[in-house]
DNA sequence: TTTAGGG
DNA sequence: CCCTAAA
């Protein structure tokens, strides 16, 4: 009851980081909702069961969700009572915090912890939309070790919630990195609804804390031990925004806490050392820097974006699914449309002023460690007018708005040093160091132009009086990021070189450090904008840009000279390898979902025609000859198609999507699926015999 | 790496 | 399109 009420009111704005499997589950069926609506609730009601019963009362929810909030407007979502949670009594709280226009997040906090949230007023507020809703665990590290010991032997029912808990923790699934803070699997609506107030129905579900993975968020309200006393916890990994990297994370004071737990606890610990704990991490903030990317937005209220495309994403059940290797790295074909690179890839000046900053504000970032390939170097490329490649070797003549096209593989972010407890978590870090390389890329940085090695410091100078347009100065052009003083993100400090990023909370309690001193760790290195060396990448777009679909005349009958269909066939794609820029191990582990790319009815055509020719188990085959060219496509994309070709040839017309397939393709397709499995099955037949005539 | 098939 | 077992 109370459950399905919140649900009404929607806590749309909580920050579920969208299982990444479950996404593209949602997006491809719309089943998806469904069963999300019958048979999960979402974390945050997760949340809400560990922390009581809620009261949420409609009349003191907002009646809409205004971007004009107080900016110090801040809710609690009280738990009606305690909470017991293996026989303790645990007071529990959800918190949101408004906080306006930047840090929205909840803490799920000791009650005592509450009033040093910074909140100013505690009335109810849960249907702001944009409200972020960090997940922060309910339960202590300990509380899941006892639970799960305990419960393992007790409770035959969660017995096996309990063992997929307990491989989750010690597995390496990466889903549990993404959650980061709080593990969460929910368990069906009807069981909540059933026993809304029940303590123990929690028990059913699983909420835990990723042992040692993240930061550990501590719940506890056990007689406050003189270091928990304090320890108030706020981890939102997932609500804060990117573009305020000077939030506040208590990482050593968690830390601290959360090591006297792991001593008295047996059940989940992770040695930190272990390395699989090393193992990349990734984690809702980073897709949400992808989001961000994506949005093309940087600077541009990314929350309330977030807020309402996200929307489906946030429906998502937390459930956690068997997907190991969801950021594996990708196939060498894959594309990756969303990736920072690609706001730099076409930097295509034209010969007006202005096309690049050259104002170099600050050398520091050269003077550093000179092998941080600050400068990355790229080429002209192309040359002059409507001639496409190197062919402007010459330099007399230029035309008169000939266009220098430039290809910046890659860029690197100056260096900036980042001081963080040793305490932290490598979670932590990682996001600090994104925090600090979103807010870099944000706003504190500019371009720098670099001709032969010399800064080209004349931003009103043309490109054709700078020289830039002529191609003798093929190796000569370089640009480089470097700060951008006037800019500098707030949590930054411009004063070091070049660029200090402390991890220390505004509102430190600091109490910790006396037992758990901060070693200063300084990362110090250059930090690849984008940590995924998708060396291929921007090729791949180029072509897929211009990549039409083979059409069967040229690619089938011609396929010898199939080439020729490239559309952008001069791209040089070695004599643009700029800037080893990508450190090996910065294989990354954001992966992202191809573009989807329909097919064309010419497609459809050239890869039935293929298989006809070829047969249904070839399509290596298939893909070299009638999409040679389309590196888009891969053979696995083309055998999935031929699938859903035979299948949409089987459907009535009217449940067909998509642009219609002639029928005579259709037909073909059917066809040729016939006669190609007659063919398999004749070949499997011929096998068995011979085998059993061999037997005999 | 490819194929085959489930999701 | 993704994922992956199996070849």
């Amino acid at each position: 009851m109370v459950l399905q009420k919140r649900l009404d009111y929607g806590f749309n704005g909580y920050q579920v980081p969208p299982i990444p499997r479950a996404t593209r589950s949602a997006r491809r069926r719309g089943s998806f909702k469904k069963k999300h609506e019958e048979n999960q609730i979402c974390a945050f009601d997760l949340l809400a069961i560990v922390a009581g019963k809620l009261l949420l009362d409609k009349k003191s929810a907002p009646s809409s969700s205004n971007a004009s909030a107080d900016k110090d407007q801040c809710a609690v979502i009280n738990s009606a009572g305690k909470n017991k949670w293996r026989g303790v009594e645990k007071s529990l709280k959800v918190e949101a915090c408004d906080q306006g226009s930047s840090d929205k997040n909840i803490y799920v906090s000791d009650p005592s912890h509450v009033h040093r949230q910074g909140c100013s007023s505690k009335e109810s507020l849960v249907t702001q939309n944009d409200l972020n809703l960090g997940l922060a665990s309910a339960l202590t590290k300990p509380d899941c070790a006892e639970w799960s010991n305990a419960e393992k032997l007790e409770s035959g029912q969660s017995k096996n919630e309990i063992v997929t808990f307990s491989s989750k923790v010690k597995g390496d699934s990466s889903e549990y990195r993404e959650f980061g803070d709080c593990k969460l699997e929910a368990e069906t609506k009807r069981v909540v609804k059933d026993e809304p107030h029940k303590s123990g129905m929690v028990q059913s579900s699983t909420v835990a804390n990723k042992c040692n993975l993240e930061d550990p968020v501590v719940l506890d309200a056990k007689p406050p031990a003189p270091v928990s006393s304090d320890s108030r916890v706020n981890v939102p990994v997932c609500g804060n925004h990117i573009s305020n990297s000077s939030y506040p994370t208590n990482q050593d004071d968690l830390h601290a806490v959360s090591r006297d737990d792991e001593e008295n606890s047996s059940g989940c610990t992770h040695p930190i050392t272990t390395k699989k704990f090393f193992r990349p991490a990734p984690r809702i903030g980073d897709r949400r820097i992808r989001k961000f990317l994506a949005s093309k937005c940087w600077k541009v209220a990314p929350r309330l974006k977030d807020a309402t495309v996200s929307n489906a994403d946030r429906n998502l059940k937390p459930v956690f699914r068997k997907r190991q290797n969801c950021y594996r790295h990708q196939r060498s074909e894959r594309i990756y449309p969303f990736k920072k690179r690609k706001h730099f890839a076409y930097s295509s000046p034209s010969n007006s002023d202005g096309g690049m900053s050259c104002q170099f504000v600050s050398d520091s970032s050269l003077k550093g460690s000179n092998k941080d390939a600050s400068v990355s170097r790229s080429r002209i490329h192309g040359a002059t007018g409507a001639s496409s490649s190197f062919a402007g070797q010459r330099t007399s003549f230029i035309p008169r708005d000939s266009h220098v096209k430039l290809r910046i593989k890659s860029f690197s972010v100056p260096e900036f040093l980042i001081e963080i407890p040793e305490s932290s978590t490598v979670g932590s870090l990682k996001r600090t160091v994104m925090e600090a390389v979103t807010a870099i890329l944000g706003s504190g940085l500019r371009v720098g132009v670099l001709l032969q090695g010399k800064k080209v410091r004349e931003d009103n100078k043309t490109l054709r009086q700078t020289g830039i347009s002529h191609n003798n100065q093929l190796d000569a052009l370089g640009f480089c990021l470097e700060p951008n003083p006037s800019q500098t993100p707030p949590s930054l400090s411009p004063g070091d070189s070049p660029f200090l990023l402390q991890c220390d909370t505004p509102q430190p309690i600091r109490r910790f450090d006396m037992k758990y001193p901060p070693t200063i760790g300084v990362v110090h290195q250059g930090i690849c904008a984008d940590p995924e060396p998708h060396v291929n990448s921007l090729g791949n777009y180029i072509e897929s840009d211009h990549d039409s679909a083979p059409s069967p005349a040229t690619s089938m009958d011609k396929s010898s000279n199939s080439k020729a269909l490239v559309a952008v066939p001069a791209m040089n794609v070695e004599a643009l390898a700029v800037v080893p820029a990508h450190q090996k191990s910065k294989r990354s582990e954001i992966a992202q979902r191809r573009i989807r790319r329909p097919f064309s009815v010419t497609e459809v055509e050239a890869l039935v025609h293929a298989v006809e020719k070829l047969g249904t188990g070839r399509w290596r085959d298939v893909k070299l000859q009638a999409f040679d060219n389309a590196k888009h496509r891969t053979y696995v994309d083309l055998k999935d198609k031929w699938k859903t070709l035979v299948h949409t040839a089987r459907i009535s017309p009217q449940q067909r999507r998509g642009e219609p397939v002639p029928h005579e393709l259709l037909d073909r397709v059917l066809t040729a699926h016939a006669y190609w499995s007659q063919q398999q099955a004749k070949q499997q037949f011929k096998h068995q015999q011979a085998e059993t005539c061999l037997l005999l």
